[in-house]
RNA sequence: UCCUCAGUAGCUCAAUGGCAGAGCAUUCGGCUGUUAACCGAAGGGUUGUAGGUUCGAGUCCUACCUGAGGAGCCA
């Protein structure tokens, strides 16, 4: 700890108690221990108090009686204000009315720094609207809720990077910095490279697709951009990916892949993020569900059900055989089943440049979309890559992309070309159904949103 | 880019074209088991901006600004 942190401590003598968070209060039942966080509320009750103290690891409730403690101590804590910074000591004490099950019978405190009551924390118990919290994003955080929902994130990207790390992918992160589009140039963001045009990344499959030939198997983790200009409760201009790519794989095993993935990452968030489900109000039987086999739907027999659902009057426009699906498409078909379903095999037509063609029936791509259950939709989109030097060569003619740019990754082709697949994640996304939330904006510490760079 | 909705106290929201209001927060007082504690009192306003209609505009009209939800596109 820097002097001058230490300097602000009150000169007061060091807890004696050890010190302890408040998510493992259970382990020291009698016994007194030091927390050190911050007062989330307050309620006082004439010369009876009860302060709730948080920790970023959990809430609990403080009991300080005017005859029970030092006047000093009853003097800080009287009339205390919301997020003043405590280092607090208490006996723990298990109590059935605590939400927690334990309470702290407060025997000293330290006021690191009071809020002062001429410029409160803004941030009350009460309702806000989007617009205020997200500009206070930054106090935001420190919400019960909001801690858990970054918790869940935390061991999602864990769990991740554990399936891929257990089962010989190799980790090789793509450039954020590129010099040319991935699928056409309209949504990039461009940066100035030294006095070259240059984009931040929007994937990094490209890139992966060269590690995966020279590894085997190798997954990239990272923030990806997209500069459209979306409004919706599932779009961000900067999210995270991860995204495997295998070498010698196919379409089916590509889905097999899938399924493994996903439910392991729910499956570690069931098993080691139960308290934060609790505070968000998180059903976790919903979510125990999410083993394989995961059901596949052919993109045809998608199309059926959604005519199916509009004669039937859940939808309201007619799907027209050949389109991707839009987003109520999506939100309808998922909310169908009760794991993720898998849609593979599209028309090749609206899918990307680099997806290999169905050798049973061309007109169709060998890709598959995942689309989460609850109407959350689409959370992973995947396929397996043409591996044609000729066919490549001819979709980035047709695609009109800049062939010079795309040489290195024609050379992927040219020397030791193989059947090769892979998919992309977008995590916040897959907080956003594992948590269920209304928007994605609460998945991310900073969402960085169409018209929001602050804070 | 398009469609829809909203902007009033620090926050969440009221106010038939006719005196600018409430709850929370803040301040003061009360309360020995409170669970977004409660009870009493006080302070707190250029109604997003600029025009217009009207005897009179928070309210109606026009433009703009800001935000939200959705479409398209995507993870």
């Amino acid at each position: 700890m820097p002097e001058e942190s230490a300097a602000a401590v009150p000169a007061q003598a060091k807890p004696a108690a050890p010190i302890a968070t408040i998510a493992t209060l259970g382990q020291h039942e009698g016994q007194s221990v030091t927390i050190r966080g911050w007062l989330y509320n307050s309620r006082e009750s004439g010369k009876l108090l009860f302060p709730i103290f948080r920790d970023g690891t959990g809430t609990v409730q403080g009991v300080a009686h005017v005859k029970s403690v030092s006047p000093t101590v009853f003097g800080l804590l009287k009339g205390l204000t919301q997020e003043s910074s405590v280092i607090v000591t208490g006996k723990v004490r298990a109590d059935k009315r605590a939400p927690g099950g334990f309470e702290l019978d407060v025997e000293d405190i330290q006021v690191i720094q009071r809020v002062p009551e001429s410029d409160p924390y803004p941030i009350t118990l009460k309702e806000h609207g989007v617009d205020f919290l997200m500009e206070h994003r930054h106090l935001w955080v420190r919400s019960p809720r909001q801690s858990a929902i970054l918790r869940i994130r935390a061991e999602i990207m864990r769990a991740a990077a554990e399936y891929f790390d257990t089962n010989g992918f190799i980790r090789t992160d793509p450039p954020i910095l590129t010099p040319a589009a991935c699928e056409g140039t309209s949504t990039l963001f461009p940066v100035d490279y030294f006095g070259d045009p240059a984009y931040l990344t929007q994937s990094g499959q490209l890139y992966i697709e060269a590690t995966a030939l020279a590894l085997g198997k190798v997954y990239s983790f990272g923030p990806t951009f997209r500069a459209e200009k979306s409004k919706t409760r599932r779009h961000l201009t900067e999210f995270w990916m991860v995204e495997p790519e295998v070498a010698y794989c196919d379409l089916d095993g590509l889905l097999e892949l899938a399924e493994n993935f996903l439910s392991h990452i729910v499956q570690s968030v069931v098993k080691n993020r139960a308290p934060e489900l609790a505070v968000i109000g998180r059903d976790p039987a919903r979510l125990q569900n999410i083993l394989p086999p995961f059901p596949r739907l052919r993109y045809d027999k998608a199309v059926e059900m959604l005519n199916q659902a509009h004669k039937d009057g859940h939808l309201e426009a007619p799907f027209e055989y050949g389109n991707d699906f839009g987003s109520p498409d999506e939100t309808w078909l998922s909310s169908q089943f009760d794991r993720p379903v898998m849609v593979h095999r599209y028309p090749a037509d609206v899918k990307a440049f680099y997806m290999e063609p169905d050798p049973i029936d061309p007109r169709f791509a060998l890709c598959v979309d995942v689309l989460a259950p609850e109407g959350y939709g689409e959370v992973i989109g995947g396929s397996q890559r043409v591996s044609s030097y000729e066919l490549l060569n001819a979709r980035i003619d047709e695609h009109q992309l800049p062939k010079e740019a795309f040489q290195w990754y024609l050379d992927l082709r040219r020397y030791g070309s193989v059947p090769h697949s892979g998919f992309g994640m977008g995590i916040e996304r897959v907080v956003a159904w594992v948590c269920a939330l209304d928007h994605v904006r609460e998945t991310i510490p900073f969402a960085r949103t169409l018209h929001r760079i602050y804070p």
